[in-house]
DNA sequence: CGGATCCAATACCGTTTCGATCTGACCGGG
DNA sequence: CCCGGTCAGATCGAAACGGTATTGGATCCG
């Protein structure tokens, strides 16, 4: 698992869009796809529905995303904390 | 930042010595040594003092371990919460 | 002194990972 | 039907990564 993929998680989670997610983030759409195929591989259970409308967050992607993003504010706030030293 | 350059820079933390932190994480020094020198430069500032006994952490490196930790437990946190669904 | 020792840092190389582009598969709406 | 939108797979060039070998610097000891 790396920041990335978390980061990349997040986007999909919040914008419901594989393509809406990787514009956002400013990549192209399959390296979001592969991420966060790799994540729910090495996570052990799926996170996202597929749907032809876009990805719906399952259960377990809900409790994920939750730890997702605390992961994530703690990064920001480590680097926030060393950017006046 | 990665994940594995936070888990280099609390090994090294905690050893106090680049190649005991690179033994402890079944690797080899220089990577180690790398991953340091650019997390250093992406946070803009010096974490560690190089001593001819190995690695002393400074203020700032003190500051950023206590974030790093937390980021980890997060992490881990975060893989268990979904080990069980 | 001077060689041995113990560190981290650098150079170089092969492998792996990553992202971009192109393409295919699938479903719903007109 | 076919068309628009969506995710997934294949392929390729570029970047990152880790390993080995080596260098550089500072201390210790004979």
């Amino acid at each position: 698992m790396s920041l990335a993929q978390i980061r990349y998680f997040v986007a999909v989670a919040e914008e419901g869009h594989v393509g809406r997610a990787a514009r956002k983030l400013h990549i192209a759409q399959p390296p979001v796809s592969r991420h966060i195929r790799s994540l729910e591989d090495e996570l052990g259970s799926a996170l996202f529905a597929r749907t032809p409308r876009g990805m719906k967050l399952l259960p377990a992607g809900e409790v994920f995303l939750d730890h997702a993003r605390k992961i994530l504010a703690a990064v920001e706030q480590a680097t926030r904390a060393l950017r006046h030293t």
